[in-house]
DNA sequence: ATACGGTGACTGTCCGGTCAGTCATGCACC
DNA sequence: GGTGCATGACTGACCGGACAGTCACCGTAT
């Protein structure tokens, strides 16, 4: 979606674009987030974004996809296909957990395509986001149930749901501030969200998915 | 929060402002929400909102407190203390799903409040959102846990934290359209979230929280 | 000299909040 | 019951700041 010449200009100039452009859309959001700042921040002129990119839009959209697949790099990139559903699940929340950590506004797009006044980007972008996890659990949850690893009596698909929206919402709490409070109030804890903090949750939640799914 | 004028004029006039206030933040959001636009699907003078409330901000508040209440009401309202765990949340899954799809724009705002740039919103009014249903969810899982209804090596916070969370997710996949499609590829269904088709959603969410709290 | 990336002042638009003035109501006094 | 006055809700033109996108010009490399 950019224009050619985004493909021409130097590399740091253009990782120093994506990335200021990821913090601020994601500290800010969309509407709030002002052109002439972020060329500042960058480093180089307005007049020159729109070189690359048709619109505040258009470049929206490839910062949202460009997060999209750093996330998913980050995430599935170490895994064994082989491993179990659980061993999979817990390498999922794990390393997912570390990248948001490492990488809030990333997760911070995404969660902003669901908002008010957004719905041109969920359009465009929100399957594209999906299908993959979705694809992913599902197959591995029918594998598993063949394998005797997960009972069959679970609806693959609502399992799969649940899944990912315990993942959805676990690191929505790493993340928003909303999402923080609301975790701290249900599981009594400070506001530490260390690496170290973090195991409990991930053990916490990953051992509600396995009561859920290994068989009796 | 509001200023006093704003009890003394007619209740109409209130109802229509808070109304129209709930539907516009939640279609546009807070920044894209135009107060002369307001005014006029109110069908008052800007000059006059500005009688009743400090500033945009105020109302807002204001709205999304008034919204809680009204949810809190509905949901709720006609529940007996006495049912067990499970009655209780298919009871909550059900008037929330219902409530949601007749009044779309309330959670449409809780929602909002997790989204960036919101921070100083969330700040005021989540502990306040969320204090209510995880209290009510612990205590019924301890309850429930020592009448022998809830197997008793779960978690209490984790559970009541997953139960909450896929509530959350839920009534979000039935108003935000980035949900919508998730929902969508996840149980593979169409577009259709009339009243009928919303059962089999909640039948399947509530199964999968029975499957994890019953005692085996 | 030509092509192309870089630049930032400029423009038109939008919008939150203000304020000086209007008007309906109700009350006191005749 | 009529007159005058006080109160306070109502109004919308206006102001000032913000901001997306443009464009005419600049510098440089070939």
């Amino acid at each position: 979606m950019p224009k050619e010449t985004f493909f021409k200009i130097d590399e740091d100039k253009r990782e120093r674009l994506l990335r200021e452009a990821a913090g601020l859309f994601a500290e800010r959001g969309f509407n709030q987030t002002d052109m002439a700042q972020l060329a500042s921040r960058a480093g180089i002129a307005k007049g020159s974004i729109y070189n690359y990119f048709e619109s505040k839009e258009d470049l929206y959209l490839y910062v949202c996809r460009d997060g999209m697949q750093r996330s998913r790099e980050a995430i599935y990139g170490r895994m064994d296909p082989e491993w179990d559903i659980y061993r999979q699940i817990e390498h999922i929340f794990r390393q997912g957990a570390r990248f948001v950590q490492s990488h809030p506004e990333y997760l911070i797009l995404y969660a902003n395509i669901s908002s008010a006044g957004m719905e041109r980007f969920s359009e465009q972008m929100s399957l594209e986001v999906e299908k993959y996890t979705a694809d992913h659990l599902k197959r591995l949850i029918r594998r598993d149930m063949q394998r005797g690893l997960v009972r069959d009596d679970v609806n693959v698909n609502f399992a799969a749901f649940m899944v990912n929206s315990l993942y959805i919402i676990l690191m929505a709490s790493l993340v928003s501030s909303h999402f923080k409070i609301r975790l701290q109030e249900y599981l009594e804890m400070g506001d530490d969200f260390t690496e170290a903090a973090l195991e409990p949750l991930i053990q916490g939640t990953t051992n509600m998915i396995n009561n859920l799914l290994r068989p009796v």
